[in-house]
DNA sequence: CTGAAAGCGCTTACAG
DNA sequence: CTGAAAGCGCTTACAG
């Protein structure tokens, strides 16, 4: 029935010519009431949809988005594509992704995205240094195609985009812990340097200093098996009541073997964690933990870059969505 | 400048026509090596890319695979698109994506996938009763763009498809529990109805059978925090020396409220679960469960679509990867 | 309000 | 081995 119907054969049924089907499709307004009547009639019977490629060569717009995803395999990104799917579906976006693992070339994948056709583009979690930063801008910019940074910690105000306030974030936290009167705190956080990661311990810092407290950060791997032997080796002989880990499994792998060596959370040492995950629900005791809105952060992101794809005005380019500290035993 | 290269400026300053250009593209073995080397300089020099839409027009083949999601918001979804996108890289596609909500019509959402001219379509975790999946079949095969099912039951031998043998674990893990002499074992399973974990009930139901034991499913809504409610209540006055959760953080839930309540893990009760997640490593005790290799079921999954694209020829359509239980202090 | 025609940027038989 | 030409299935000024 519906096999490769196309608009040749709605004009021929319908008996007009395919600029009036073409209008029926994009400019209903611009055809007389009857004839798009009928027209509507013929590709419902024939079950008629426009080939997307087609109209994307001829309109230069493919109605479609690249996604360009760091860490694919994250559970929080599940989480904002999500958010960002159920957004670009309601806009009539398709969703094109594209994931850069940590030895491509970001440009090399860039320009490969520019040669899909993508309307705008959203990129989620990078790590983009100054220097790669300002490529990327001018790839895009060069080729007209806007885009948006979610969940990317970024300085350039020319750029949108739309993430939390990981400093700030990191500073109520460990404000937090000091007012209940805790001394030594560590921040947990990893080997390798992620930007939102600098950004809480920036926070972290801030508020040790503020309080004429040493900050002392300890970096794990980051692999929860590993973390076990780094935490019991290196805390054994520390003097510690307090530990903010940047990622809520951290956190959990923390207290477990704290507790296990005798020193009780939260009795004598208080831990939180980031993200709001459910392992912080799930940990014995329960995690406090700063809840980090991931399908939101996505969801305004997707929108924004409609906004940015039909060159509507913006106040702000750059949109910090609010974070808040989820009390729990732990703290 | 590289903006807007097209073919013709290629071609114009290589002083070659169109078609040789696309020749080097497509068929280099076909263009003379002289040849060849000069027009690969200027599409060096001038920073061409092939526009994709309109190759994809004219060649009818868009090196473009969909991905359909249900429930996209889960963990073990941005696992599997590692995999997926890791093969699909690998053969030069890329991904197109698509959610499915609860509410969405399937049919219509097909349709819409077929009119983007993807080359072919990944089902994802869906729940498809035997009258749709007969629909989607059709539409596919009228259309003829192949699709593969990853991590999805399916009865239908004609139909290609990456798994596990979920009914098989259900039964390996039950019978494990049963050889250490649990006799009162429950399965913990959601009260929305997924294939995967009627799969699961079903092999748990046959160990059960097999040693003269009764099968008790325990039906919990899935929310961490209600779970709690839903377990302490029901369990306050049953016997219970075993428990196997659907998914490991039902698992770790029950452990939880099960040694809260004097029910110690694993003295009193054994426990196991699904998934092997990070929530297996990170609860108190650790929680024995069945690992998935979930990441595998995408990857493999994408390169038998790009068999079934290739019109290669294969031995088998459905393809069963091995699962294995990992022990730990749980069971 | 509608149609004829050009064009989007490629690929692919077909000749030579 | 290479080029001229048709065509992929649409959209969009341009006339009327």
């Amino acid at each position: 029935m519906s096999v490769k119907v196309t608009i040749y054969e709605v004009a021929l049924a319908a008996r007009v010519s395919l600029a009036t089907v073409s209008r029926v499709l994009n400019n209903p307004e611009k055809v007389k009431p009857d004839t798009r009547e009928r027209v509507l009639k013929v590709i419902k019977e024939l079950g008629y949809r426009p080939n997307a490629i087609a109209r994307g060569l001829a309109s230069r717009k493919t109605t479609t988005v690249g996604v360009l995803v760091s860490h694919i395999t994250r559970a929080s990104v599940a989480e904002m594509l999500g958010g960002i799917s159920d957004i670009a579906m309601k806009y009539s976006y398709s969703i094109k992704l594209f994931s850069a693992h940590e030895d491509v070339n970001i440009i090399e994948l860039i320009n490969d995205i520019v040669a899909e056709q993508v309307d705008g583009v959203l990129i989620l979690n990078d790590e983009l240094d100054a220097s790669r930063m300002k490529k990327v801008k001018e790839l895009f910019d060069e080729n007209e195609i806007p885009f948006v940074l979610a969940n990317v910690v970024n300085d350039d105000r020319s750029v949108p985009s739309v993430s939390i306030d990981y400093e700030k974030a990191g500073y109520e936290i460990t404000k937090l812990m000091i007012e209940m009167g805790k001394k030594d705190i560590y921040m947990l956080s990893t080997v390798r340097k992620y930007s939102v990661n600098d950004k809480k311990e920036l926070g972290y810092t801030k508020a040790m200093q503020e309080a004429n407290l040493m900050p002392r950060v300890f970096r794990t791997s980051g692999t929860t098996s590993v973390n076990r032997q780094h935490f019991a080796n290196f805390f054994a002989d520390k003097i510690i009541d307090g530990a903010i880990g940047v990622r809520d499994s951290i956190a959990v792998s923390f207290m477990n073997i704290a507790n296990e060596s005798g020193r009780s959370v939260p009795e004598m040492v208080s831990v939180a964690g980031f993200q709001n995950t459910k392992y912080a629900l799930l940990s014995r005791p329960t995690l406090t933990s700063i809840d980090i809105p991931v399908y939101d952060i996505g969801a305004v992101a997707m929108r924004l870059l409609t906004k940015l794809m039909n060159k509507e005005q913006l106040d702000s380019l750059q949109v910090v969505l609010p974070h808040y500290i989820v009390r729990r035993e732990s703290l």
